[in-house]
DNA sequence: TGGACAACCGGACATCGTGTCCGTATCGTA
DNA sequence: TACGATACGGACACGATGTCCGGTTGTCCA
């Protein structure tokens, strides 16, 4: 094992609090102008240099897991919420649809995960995926939910859902196709 | 009724071959670098000025679904046939099939569908929407698949598979979720 | 308290891509 | 051949990304 870093200080205050009014700003632009939004025009509006923006954040998917991290970690614990209030079928389908809500309202959260290799957007797929492997594990044993599915690919599908209808202002053809493939969720028998 | 084009001379030779060049080395390109290939380089490797391209193709969708053109004809063609050798079902199954391969190895075939309103790729997805509403409206009638889908929500949700596997290699995942969807598509009963 | 050093800031800059504009060259025709 | 319509080509304006460096500001220690 080498030498860790010897007592590594905090972060500066200034640089913690444009740390802090980037994020605030980069929330907002994205929702705004969607997962493109400038990036020097974001540094404008927090009021800081390009060169601010850049050494907190040196790519655009790092700005944008910083910014999502926490509607992840919403997701993260919605999922265990909706666990614990309904069954497992509504559970998952509640959790999906509002996965699906949050991945096309700001496409930054399907496009971070598909723009970036599994570098950047690891933890979030990672948080995510865990959340899904728990509902959908549970609907498995239940037998409500064909068991050769994995979690990855449901996941993956609904971010295809989200891909595909984000430019278009058809939410319910989003909805239409989420209830389609919940519907495969569920089929563990043969066809009717 | 007003005066139509009065006799419309045919394009110059020069600018025909242009164009030719330009769709040639436009293909190659896409297919190289993906639909964001820069447009100022096919040009530069066609032997034309920017613009040169920007006349014949104003922007860059009008670029990608021209190179799409033959493509998107390919599988017009291909749906027919299938309709006539195969099972409505067989058949339904194999085309989406080639839809998705083709999707996904030029992504720029649904990134065309996506990143542009239904001005310029209208045609495609028409010609597309048209395929499928033939294969999956006889599936429907035979009553193999549930009468509920729009031919047009059955190709957005290929289109969201493609475009959600369109980075990782994983070709496996993208069947397996057409696989999904082919499964739902065909239970027309309650679940099991 | 105050001074020195590291950490940090800001914006100019280099680079790249898009799309427009217009003077010039070339084609088609009389 | 000569003329007008058509097309060409590249300079240009604009906007975005990411880098670099001189100046500034926190932080720590004497």
């Amino acid at each position: 094992m080498v030498g860790r870093a010897p007592a590594e200080r905090p972060p500066r205050t200034d640089a913690r609090r444009n740390r802090e009014r980037l994020l605030v700003v980069a929330r907002e632009a994205f929702d705004e102008a969607g997962p493109d939004a400038s990036l020097v025009e974001i540094a404008r509006r927090a009021g800081v240099g390009q060169g601010t923006l850049y050494r907190h954040f040196p790519t655009r998917a790092a700005l944008l897991s910083a910014v999502l991290a926490d509607r992840i970690e919403t997701l993260r614990r919605q999922a265990a919420e909706l666990s614990a209030a309904l069954s497992t079928d509504e559970a998952l389908a509640a959790w999906l649809h509002l996965f699906l809500v949050h991945a096309r309202v700001n496409q930054g959260l399907a496009g971070a995960f598909m723009t970036e290799g599994p570098e950047t957007a690891a933890d979030c797929h990672q948080t995510i995926t865990a959340a899904a492997a728990d509902l959908l594990g549970r609907a498995q044993r239940t037998g409500t939910a064909r068991p050769d599915l994995s979690p990855d690919d449901l996941i993956q599908i609904v971010v295809g859902i989200a891909l595909a209808t984000a430019r278009d202002g058809d939410a319910g053809q989003a909805d239409r196709l989420l209830t389609l493939v919940l519907d495969a969720v569920h089929r563990t028998g043969p066809v009717a």
